[in-house]
This record gives structure tokens, C-alpha cells and sequence, in this order.
DNA sequence: GGCCTTATTGTGCAAGTGTATAAATAGCTT
DNA sequence: AAGCTATTTATACACTTGCACAATAAGGCC
């Protein structure tokens, strides 16, 4: 009477990642406190047990999590950046706008990162990936500036150029927390227009005028 | 030999905000899963049941403490735009820089706030909790703005006191989450130097002059 | 000072937790 | 087709959790 489940064998690289997604998926919708590893395994299709035949223990499964996530927050922030042949300016433009609309202004994700980033206080691994990925994110910024300023030929010091990255990269998380908070309070593409408007008078760019030449 | 525990009553009153207080101390130390009802009473000095005695579940214990929170952060906020006799544009850099230093620059509360609003997307109640905390933020900023732009005899659209407005508050946002994070990054005051710089751009004001007169 | 209210403690309980480990079977190798 | 191995299930266990409720004593009231 008392059957033995069903399953399939799948490759060890799609079960972590399956594993992951469900983890990040239940974290998204109950919270940490919400996701247990019963939680986690029954929407990855999987008995509980089967958790600690991949990873060692509940922490090294959620850290993972989170390091995933960390992951694909800024690689599609940054490919925004990749376009060749265009102007700094476009480019700079093209990066903000790019932050500012979906996939990356989404709820989802925004709850997942409030969530983990709530622990980074307590979790020095957790504080020190953020560190990490807020730097790297920062750097990318202070350099399409520095490209941005070059070719207005002007010539910022170091500490100039620190500090404008540092009020662009505020720019750009503060209106990704509204959109992603309140996204219906926003028509479509205000929030980059509203982001590319005060980053080009935060550099004290020249409004732009229509396609001349 | 067992000795029951001695114990004082205290007021209604008293005992909530301790209960309250302890909440907020044990979810920022440890996280929402890591705040369990006898981990706070513990904290509160008492037993974990006369939780029971003043909130219906713990449910009700976190919404109070997440209320008071938000009420704490916003109370301080706006305290700094109560400045009589002081032109607008001092009003609204003292309101910036009341914002980005301690004590509403800090890692703890900055945890807590991080914790709550993962589960605003999950938890309607806690969305609009925030919802009405953010908007009221906004009005507030939008109000000095206006007065900041009339007293430079410009007569702004809705729209545009509307953009101005929510850029602001992206900048204040921003800035605060980088200051929590990584407050050593930043030597004091430096945070508050670069907001006022970046807000008065997006305003269109002229750089602050020595003062004449 | 004795009494009465109720704030507070202590204990119990069913449900759920992470971890450990034994038993089964899917799918490759030969 | 049989056998092996390691992926997967299933069960057990000690512990914690939120909640319920009976027992107690603190402190104001007469």
C-alpha cells in the first residue's frame, strides 16, 4: 500500500541550481523565517532530505542563495555598459535606464535583497559580499563618469570624481528602491528619465538638445 | 528549593514599549527567524507568556514594533524642518543633512528597516505601512522644494515639483543605505557635503557663495 | 492589615525545525 | 540482463517554536 515516491536522477549542476532557485523563491515569498528546508524541497520537487546530500548545512544553502543572487543583480547591471561605438554620454545614459526599468527594478528581487542585506549587520560574510559587489558596482560608475567628464573636456580630480560616483550610484539605488516599492506609482520610463535628469545635473551636463548634426 | 520568580508589575504602558523595544533589538541582532518569543522576553527581562498578556500574537507584536519604528524614523526626520527663521534652502540643506548623519545614519536601524520591508512585498499590511510612511516623506520634501523654488522667484509646474521631489528623496535614500552599510567609507559629514551638492544641482541653484550681506 | 484584581510566572502541548542515517531505486557500466 | 553506485526517499531524533492555561504573588483599595 505504502508506495515509495517516483523520481528522476538529474545532473548535480541542475539540482544545485534548482535547489537555489526554490530557496531564493521561498525566501522571496515567506521570508527567511518561511523558508525551511522542507519549504525549499517541496517547491523544488525534492524530499528534504536530498538538501543535505548537496550542500552541508542550511547556512551554506542560503549563503549560495544570496552569492546567486548578488550574481545576476550585477551582471545584467553591468551589461548595460557593453554597448561599443557609443558616445560616454549615451553610454552613462543607457546604464541608468537600464537599472531603472525591468528586470532589475522588480519586487521580487527587491525583496530578496532587503531581506538578505537585513542580516549583512550580523553575517560579516553576508556584509562583506555586499561590500564587495557595492564596490565593484561603484567603480564601474566613477569610470563611464570619468570617461563622461573627458570628453566635456574637463578635468576632475580624483576626489571630484569620488564624489560624483558616490552621489550616482545613491541616485540610481534610491529611485530603484521607489520603483521597486511602488512601481505602479511611476508611468513607464519616468523613473530613468527622472534618473538620467538629475545624474546629467549632478555632472552639470548641458541639458540635452534634440538630434542636431 | 524551586523559588518562583520574583517579579515587579509595571505600568501598561511601560511594559509594551519594553516589549516592543526588546523586539526591535532581537530582530536586528538576529533576524526575524532568530526573534522568537522567548528570545524577546528574555530580553525584555520576563516570561515569554505575558507576551500574551499584552499582544494577541506575536504577529501583532512585530506590526507594533515595525509601526514604531517608522514612526521613530520619520519623527526624527522631520524634526529638522521645524527650523523658524531660516531661509528655505537652509531648511532643506539642514533637513539633508539631519538625515544623513547619526543618529539616522545607523547600521541597527538600517537592519531593522531592511528586515521589515523584505516582507512588505509579502505582507499587505507592512506595504502599506510603508506605502503611507514614504509618501508622507515625499509630501514633506515636495513642500520645502516648492518654497525653496519660490523664494528663487521660479513657478514650477506640479509635474516638475513632482520629479524634483522624487529625485530628493532617491538622492536621501541612497546616500543613508551607503552611509549604514559602510559608514567608515565616508568621513563625517561627507555624506550630508555630497547630498546638499547634488540636490542643489537638481534644483538648478547656484553654488552657495560666502555669506554676504 | 487583609482582600481582590490582574500582571506575571511556569508548565504543557502539538506542530515544525535542522540534522543524521538507513533503506531503496534509477540509470550507467559491463 | 545483472550488478554497482550514488542519487534520492523515508524515517527518526532532539530541539525549538507559538500558543493555551492554571498557579501565583504584587500592589492598590477599603
Amino acid at each position: 500500500m505504502n508506495e515509495r515516491r517516483k523520481f528522476r536522477r538529474e545532473g548535480e549542476e541542475r539540482r544545485r541550481q534548482d535547489l537555489i532557485d526554490a530557496t531564493l523563491g521561498s525566501v522571496a515569498e515567506h521570508g527567511l523565517e518561511g523558508a525551511s528546508l522542507r519549504t525549499i524541497a517541496l517547491r523544488a520537487g525534492v524530499t528534504a532530505g536530498l538538501i543535505r546530500h548537496y550542500f552541508p548545512g542550511k547556512e551554506d544553502l542560503l549563503q549560495e542563495a544570496y552569492a546567486a543572487l548578488m550574481g545576476r543583480m550585477t551582471e545584467q547591471a553591468k551589461a548595460a555598459l557593453l554597448m561599443e561605438n557609443a558616445s560616454p554620454r549615451q553610454r552613462l545614459a543607457a546604464f541608468v535606464t537600464a537599472n531603472l526599468n525591468a528586470p532589475i527594478i522588480d519586487a521580487r528581487v527587491f525583496s530578496l535583497w532587503a531581506t538578505f542585506i537585513g542580516r549583512a549587520g550580523a553575517d560579516p560574510s553576508l556584509a562583506r559580499a555586499h561590500r564587495e559587489g557595492y564596490l565593484g558596482f561603484r567603480n564601474e560608475v566613477e569610470a563611464v563618469v570619468a570617461e563622461v567628464l573627458a570628453a566635456e573636456q574637463r578635468r576632475p580630480d580624483a576626489n571630484e570624481l569620488r564624489r560624483h560616483a558616490i552621489a550616482i550610484n545613491a541616485i540610481i539605488d534610491g529611485l530603484w528602491i521607489e520603483g521597486c516599492l511602488a512601481a505602479e506609482m511611476f508611468s513607464p520610463g519616468e523613473l530613468a528619465a527622472i534618473g538620467v535628469k538629475a545624474i546629467e545635473a549632478e555632472l552639470g551636463l548641458a541639458p540635452e538638445r534634440g538630434k542636431d548634426k
